[in-house]
DNA sequence: GTCTATAAACCGATAGAC
DNA sequence: GTCTATCGGTTTATAGAC
């Protein structure tokens, strides 16, 4: 109901993303023009820890909604995985390598000092690792190989966001979309292969013909 | 020379390495036993940005002599890759998920925050992925494609890192070994066809054969 | 619901005795 | 070189007027 609640958490995500739990204080959110202290404090009673719990569920859910979006709208599974790793790295360009994963900075902080926030980090990544499964195997990857793809295809990607934050450069993502994408496309023609499909130039699986980023 | 700043570094770095930059306080290095405050900044003046960047250095380099041991210890690339992935999958378990990468969570900290920091984990980061490049290219990789290779395996390494320390779990660690090693095995085994050599069954990449982790 | 003033604790950093 | 006491500033959180 209230637009100034959502203005705080707008806020919140943003800072915690880029500088961590730790290094957002809850003067800075205030001056960020989230909203006066006491206001904060109204919606959010439990202080920090909960404003910070309730940003991760809601980038959770943001992020959700972006990954169906993107690989949902795209024509076949390893094509929306490339159009996800490309925007990512646009994106990163685009915020001068500030904007990554929303929650990956609070998960390393947290992982070992709290364990309700910890928990909603792993909730948020269980779902974006659940829908990228449900992306496989809707391109007829089987349900298993599905959830085991997706959890490496979103440990590429965070890794990915790491190394490029830190050397300010697209290098990792490209590199590791190439991989990526292979990955799935490895796993589509089994798939397609053990049917008696015939999508392509599938054996050998040749050296080349993924499509050269870099 | 002197031990006390040996200590004050290995103390640092544990905590810097699980708690992030901005989470650990000087009195709580104090209270871990690395020496006293005044000690401290005897030896870093800069205060704690200076001890962050030697310590993230100190880091660098002892991951570096890790990667080096274990893939170089290896008889062949993708087995001291194995090795590496398992292992690092062992030590987050004996460590409750608490060790992972060194300085993965400083990185994604001051990333957009600290230039001269920023710059300390890209050159840690860069001297691990030239290493594991260094290995690839023993093992026959060419250049271009084992530093690219180096970055994807590092990437995959830290995502994992990361959704394995906020689920507790192992399972991405794993996801992610038989992927990179499996990439791996393919650059290996293209260079091998490619030189005529009949290292095994090359055609058609089995969908097998890889080590089922899980 | 929103705002300001302020409390109480803690932060990084310094001074100076030893 | 090592230690303790402490400064000045900032932190999270609260109180209370509006």
């Amino acid at each position: 109901m209230s637009t100034t609640r959502q203005k705080i958490l707008e806020v919140t995500g943003e800072l915690f993303a880029r500088q961590g739990y730790a290094g957002t204080g809850m003067n800075q959110i205030v001056a960020e023009g989230g909203a006066a202290l006491g206001s904060i404090y109204h919606f959010f009673p439990g202080g920090k820890a909960q404003l910070c719990a309730e940003s991760i569920r809601r980038s959770g859910e943001l992020y959700l909604t972006l990954i169906d979006d993107i690989i949902g709208g795209a024509e076949n599974i390893d094509e929306g995985v490339r159009d996800f790793f490309l925007g990512a790295g646009e994106h990163l360009v685009r915020t001068n390598y500030a904007d990554a994963c929303p929650i990956a900075t609070i998960a390393l902080e947290v992982a070992s000092t709290d364990e309700e926030l910890r928990q909603a980090t792993a909730e948020a990544f269980g779902s974006w690792v659940s829908a990228a499964a449900r992306h496989l195997q809707r391109g007829g990857v089987p349900a298993a190989e599905a959830a085991q793809l997706a959890t490496f295809a979103l440990a590429a990607l965070e890794g990915a966001f790491i190394l490029c934050r830190a050397s300010q450069s697209t290098e990792a993502i490209e590199s590791v979309a190439t991989h990526v994408q292979r990955a799935v496309q490895d796993a589509v023609a089994r798939v397609d292969r053990s049917k008696g499909r015939g999508t392509g130039p599938i054996p050998g699986r040749s050296s080349r013909g993924v499509q050269a980023d870099a």
